[in-house]
DNA sequence: GCTGAGCGG
């Protein structure tokens, strides 16, 4: 299977006051994204501080990832990397 | 009103 990077991003370490529209005009001059998801908790109603976003390509999503990974968002590091492709 | 490793529904 060698490296496999998949269209799917997981985009963790953000502000707990960052949302789901902050990560897609953020994610998306890199490519097209087709999914932004940032997860929320139940208990709270607030973000983990963690979500994921989804690309049309694997490129793009590498490009972002090298884009954005490491990159200050609201004040803080955030870090993007490929998610597991568990589902 | 705060916190801070991880892979959601």
């Amino acid at each position: 299977m060698a490296q496999r990077i998949g269209t799917k991003l997981f985009v963790s370490r953000l502000s707990f006051y960052t949302t789901k529209d902050q990560l897609k005009n953020l994610f998306s001059p890199f490519g097209q994204v087709t999914e932004v998801n940032l997860v929320m908790d139940s208990r709270t109603g607030r973000t983990k501080g963690f979500g994921f976003v989804s690309y049309q390509s694997e490129n793009e999503a590498l490009k972002a990832i090298k884009a954005m990974n490491g990159r200050i968002i609201a004040g803080r590091i955030i870090f993007v990397e490929p998610a597991k492709d568990t589902r």
